[in-house]
RNA sequence: GUGGGUGUAGCUCAGUUGGCAGAGCACCGGGUUGUGGCCCCGGUUGUCGAGGGUUCAAGCCCCUUCACUCACCCCA
């Protein structure tokens, strides 16, 4: 047996429902707030995901899909969606015609690490973007259509954790810091640890061993370090959250691995999914579109872990069968004829019909109808031929009437268009 | 990449000290002519994850390997 490779996988048609309502919940809101929707490929030059996620992150370092194409250049199946499109911003120059461009995009990306809950090495993500405002109101407003997103989808335990890492002006100060207090502190840090202090030294503020917690208790924030226009950015993103009626806790420990970060991140929890707690990231990226050749426009935008968040969202349990509308047991090789154009001309007008195509007895055939979740049964055999009516029958009343064949199936139709 | 757990029927899982591979559910058929659910009867379903070893004999013991899973690292 061929089995698909690991950390990949399927999704059955009993879950594709689940999945197309969450989709379309989310375009339907994001619309509303304005966003359009790209599609970029899944496959860009190496070089975009090194420069803008940054070359010592891990993700750059050793879990991206890389190979070298026949030509000899380097391609990478996109391990996250806003690299792309900002190149596509920047490629098409969308600046020019409206500075302030609002997007969002839905797919696959892809990451080689070991699968665990809520991880798989292709997985899917719901990504909204906004170019050109550097306002913290956008900020509030971004997450507060975030935080709609859950509600719609009815998904309870959420909670929103902010956090501020500061600009280009302010964050060096403050890593200066931070690595100065690393360094007298060395001895007690674990081995992971002495490697973060070097490649990402913000990430020893989160770590969970007993020695770095220790050392880092009085560790500087970096909320107390940062300039008066990063302080007041932050500030007013707090004001306009409770403004608009947003719960969210400050997280000082919210220290997002990608290297393009700047100011307000944030990061939707959940304690459904395990260790994978986080089903939506995102934060405001002010440098990146410059780095990559573009005007300079500043940038915010977030990812929502599409397969966490159907698996939070299945566990409310939400019915999402599509059973036929009738099923029709036909007895005889004229009554199968017979059925199977009937079955055509239903589906044609948006009417599902089912039928069993191995003419097995009427008791099976009822128990496949029963089974199917039709409302209604056509009945049809030699003895409705020879008087030219059908028996229709609800199987939920068990009433049964008999229906002309010359009005069929338009007859059909508006019987059980009217119920 | 590191560590733990689990692999037996379509699904959920039993399987004793090594001795003919099992149950429930599902599926199929039947319970008097062509009527579903509940009930009753019967039936089908296996590379015991794979490869090797020990043994008269391996689902069970040993070695190797793969997959799944949870956690770490990291991240959505």
């Amino acid at each position: 047996m061929i089995t698909k490779i690991r950390g990949f996988k399927d999704i059955l048609p009993g879950e594709v429902a689940l999945w197309q309502h969450i989709e379309k919940t989310a375009a339907d809101l994001f619309e509303d707030f304005g966003f359009r929707q790209i599609r970029v490929p899944l496959m860009e030059r190496t070089e975009l995901f090194a420069r803008s996620i940054g070359e010592e992150t891990d993700i750059v370092e050793k879990e991206m899909y890389t190979f070298v194409d026949r030509n000899e250049e380097l391609l990478t199946l996109r391990p996250e969606a806003t690299a792309s499109i900002v190149r596509a911003y920047i490629e098409h120059k969308l600046y020019n015609t409206e500075p302030v461009q609002k997007l969002y995009t839905i797919g696959p990306m892809f990451r080689r690490e070991r699968p665990q809950k809520g991880r798989y090495r292709q997985f899917y993500q719901i990504d909204a973007e906004v170019f050109g405002v550097d306002s913290p109101l956008v900020d509030a407003q971004v997450i507060f259509m975030l935080s709609t997103l859950f509600s719609r989808l009815k998904v309870a335990d959420i909670h929103a954790h902010i956090n501020s890492l500061g600009c280009a002006r302010c964050r060096p100060g403050f890593k200066q810091s931070l690595l100065e207090l690393l360094e007298s502190k060395s001895e007690m840090l674990c081995p992971d640890c002495k490697r973060r202090s070097r490649a990402n030294p913000l990430r020893v503020l989160d770590c969970k061993a007993e020695g770095c917690r220790q050392a880092m208790t009085d560790a500087p924030s970096i909320v107390d370090h940062l300039c008066s226009d990063c302080r007041e950015h932050f500030q007013a993103v707090q004001k306009s959250l409770r403004d608009l009626g947003v719960e969210f806790v400050i997280d000082k420990r919210l220290v997002r691995g990608l290297d393009y970060y700047t100011r307000t991140t944030f990061e939707i929890q959940t304690t459904l999914l395990g260790a994978q707690n986080a089903v939506a990231g995102g934060g405001r990226y002010d440098g990146l579109v410059k780095a990559l050749g573009g005007p300079d426009q500043p940038a915010i935008g977030f990812a929502v872990g599409f397969d966490r968040l159907a698996e939070v969202v299945s566990l409310q349990a939400a019915d999402f069968v599509h059973p036929p509308h009738v099923f029709i047991a036909a007895l005889g090789p004229e009554a199968q004829v017979r059925a199977a154009r009937w079955v055509c001309n239903l589906a044609v007008d948006g009417i599902r019909a089912e039928m069993d195509f191995s003419d097995r007895s009427l008791k099976s055939q009822m128990k496949r109808a029963d089974k199917s979740g039709a409302e209604y049964v056509l009945i049809v055999g030699e003895q409705e031929i020879a008087q030219n009516a059908a028996m229709l029958r609800n199987m939920t009343t068990h009433g049964q009437e008999s229906v002309p064949l010359s009005q069929l199936p338009e007859n059909l139709k508006s019987m059980i268009i009217l119920r």
